[in-house]
RNA sequence: CGGGGCGUAGCUCAGCUUGGUAGAGCGCUCGGUUUGGGUCCGAGAGGUCGUCGGUUCGAAUCCGGCCGCCCCGACCA
């Protein structure tokens, strides 16, 4: 690709609207562009990246014995009517409505889309079991987008759904997608931590989340130096010693949903002073959709964590409800836990029978009897990812990609007196199979330099008059900086050499 | 949805306090210059000052509504 052809031109200040370092360098370095909060479009550079990513996906995916189909962004209401969640998720559900007057939704994941798939083409357990992926846009209408990529409304997910016959088989379906999930990371150049989640909206009776430890994270992780437990703060237990402080109260408004109804009740916590309370557990045990904090409301039900001791007024219930803290004895080997935060790019559940359940997706098995599948929802947030790729892979002057996703692997610039053995050489390594970004601009070599350097590529060739007097071609390690001069005649074997060992 | 901030040329911003002919740098066009780290000189194009309304002889500037974007919180892959 000639960088004279490019739709975009890189930017010399990231625009104002922006904070996070690595989407700052995604707008600069011209991959992406916002049209909306939380909408982007995808310029050539950040397109291609993408699609390195979704190759090594797709890759890891088919070695599992997936299958990749695609389903649609947009759903029928009657399909989310009949999993529940049209009632249980409030507006970060997209709904519209067609000419005709039909409810429609936008696709927030696509467990209901394929368990009707699955009540469609599944019926006996002789084809079990099953396991269908796809690479397809999400809309989710957050109410709050931020930091670019990492959290946008509109994003695209690998999304792969197991279909198995019984327990057994969903736990081995789980486990493949856990160790699927480190490769792909891996191949991509981004360091991951597996944790303990919370199931959230997609409900389930298992999840882990795959999380990139950084700053910018919006996922307090809980982890032990000790045992290696790792847990997100959502879910995450410790150990509450014997004697506490005094006691606090915090009350809440839960909103339930019982099929189409929704119900409130008044809710008054009781746990030690010393801890917080966190509402993740406390929505789980109440099983509600939401809760808002409220005051002095008539309490309808009294819930104590089972920590307190000395608590002398009323109890209906007792469970976990405080969370952990930086410091808080780990359960499992008493060591203390220490917190990082992290931004979550992918999750696995178990979903059991929770769609095929509702949805009627069911199978006969080899004693004639109907059952209900029993499901796994597997994703990673691809576009999510190339945020974090961008945040984890720089320096001062830019992006820094790993080979195996860079746009292109390698940026060859013609600087003065080398325009015509950079062009010879732009051919023939395009002949060899290599993919180039070659900057043939009229630009001083400051403006190519800086922009290379933006862009982040891993090889760069400076092809000018200096370096065919040096002896050829330079030749720069963008990661590292080491440079190099190769002889022109066989510059196409020593860069088709490097790829081979750097991938 | 609560709190805060912002909206002026493609980008980054000044001008608003104290109302009176709309600015700078970069980018863009043309000419020259320079050519291995975002050259330098000259000429030029480009803006209904987010939008609607109000106050006023007169509004980018003061007041109000709406829209949009960002940050914090609630929330979330």
């Amino acid at each position: 690709m000639k960088m004279s052809r490019l739709l975009n031109e890189t930017l010399r200040e990231a625009p104002s609207a922006t904070e996070v370092a690595g989407h700052q360098l995604l707008l600069r370095a011209g991959f992406v562009r916002q049209v909306a909060a939380g909408v982007f479009s995808y310029l050539h550079l950040g397109q291609r990246t993408l699609q390195k990513i979704e190759a090594i996906m797709r890759q890891e995916m088919d070695a599992l014995g997936g299958q990749e189909i695609k389903m649609p962004l947009v759903h029928p209401a009657a399909l989310w009517q009949a999993s529940g969640r049209w009632y249980e998720i409030d507006a970060e559900l997209g709904r519209l409505v067609d000419r005709n007057g039909r409810s429609l939704t936008l696709a927030l994941s696509h467990e209901e889309t394929l368990a009707d798939l699955a009540r469609q083409e599944i019926h006996s357990y002789r084809q079990l079991p099953q396991l269908a992926y796809h690479i397809q846009t999400k809309w989710r209408d957050d109410p709050r987008p931020r930091a670019g990529l990492v959290r946008s409304r509109e994003f695209t997910m690998l999304d792969s759904y197991s279909l198995d016959a019984d327990e057994a088989g969903l736990d081995g379906q789980y486990q493949a997608h856990y160790d699927a999930y480190f490769r792909i990371f891996a191949r991509c150049g981004l360091p991951v931590l597996a944790v303990q989640a919370d199931v959230g909206i997609m409900g389930g009776t298992l999840a882990h989340e795959f999380m990139y430890l950084t700053p910018i994270g919006e996922d307090t992780l809980l982890l032990c130096d000790g045992c290696g437990y790792r847990a997100n703060r959502q879910v995450a237990t410790f150990h509450k010693p014997e004697s506490q402080q005094g006691t606090q109260t915090v009350q809440f408004v839960a909103e339930l949903v019982v099929g189409e109804e929704k119900r409130e009740r008044v809710v008054t916590a009781v746990l030690s002073q010393n801890f917080q309370i966190n509402e993740t557990k406390l929505g789980h045990v109440l099983n509600a959709q939401r809760l808002r904090p409220t005051a002095e409301q008539a309490t309808d039900l009294w819930l104590v964590d089972d920590g307190l001791t000395g608590w002398s007024g009323q109890v209906d219930k007792v469970a976990d409800i405080a969370a952990a803290q930086e410091g808080d004895t780990c359960t499992n080997c008493g060591q203390p836990l220490r917190t990082a935060r992290a931004v979550e790019v992918a999750n696995i559940f178990k979903l059991g029978t929770r769609y095929s359940g509702t949805m009627g997706a069911t199978f006969v098995n080899a004693q004639d009897e109907a059952r209900p599948i029993v499901m796994g929802s597997y994703g990673i947030g691809v576009t999510r990812l190339l945020a974090c790729l961008a945040e984890h892979h720089r320096d001062e002057a830019g992006l820094v990609w790993p080979v195996r996703v860079a746009p292109y692997p390698v940026h060859l610039l013609a600087l003065r007196g080398g325009e015509e053995t950079a062009e010879s050489l732009y051919q023939q390594l395009l002949q060899a199979g290599v993919d180039v970004l070659y900057d043939d601009r009229d630009e001083r070599p400051g403006v190519k330099f800086n922009d290379a350097g933006l862009i982040g590529l891993p090889l760069r060739l400076t092809v000018s008059q200096r370096s065919l007097v040096m002896g050829g071609v330079e030749v720069q390690v963008r990661a590292g900086g080491e440079t190099a001069v190769a002889p022109v005649a066989t510059l196409v074997t020593y860069v088709t050499s490097w790829l081979a060992s750097a991938r």
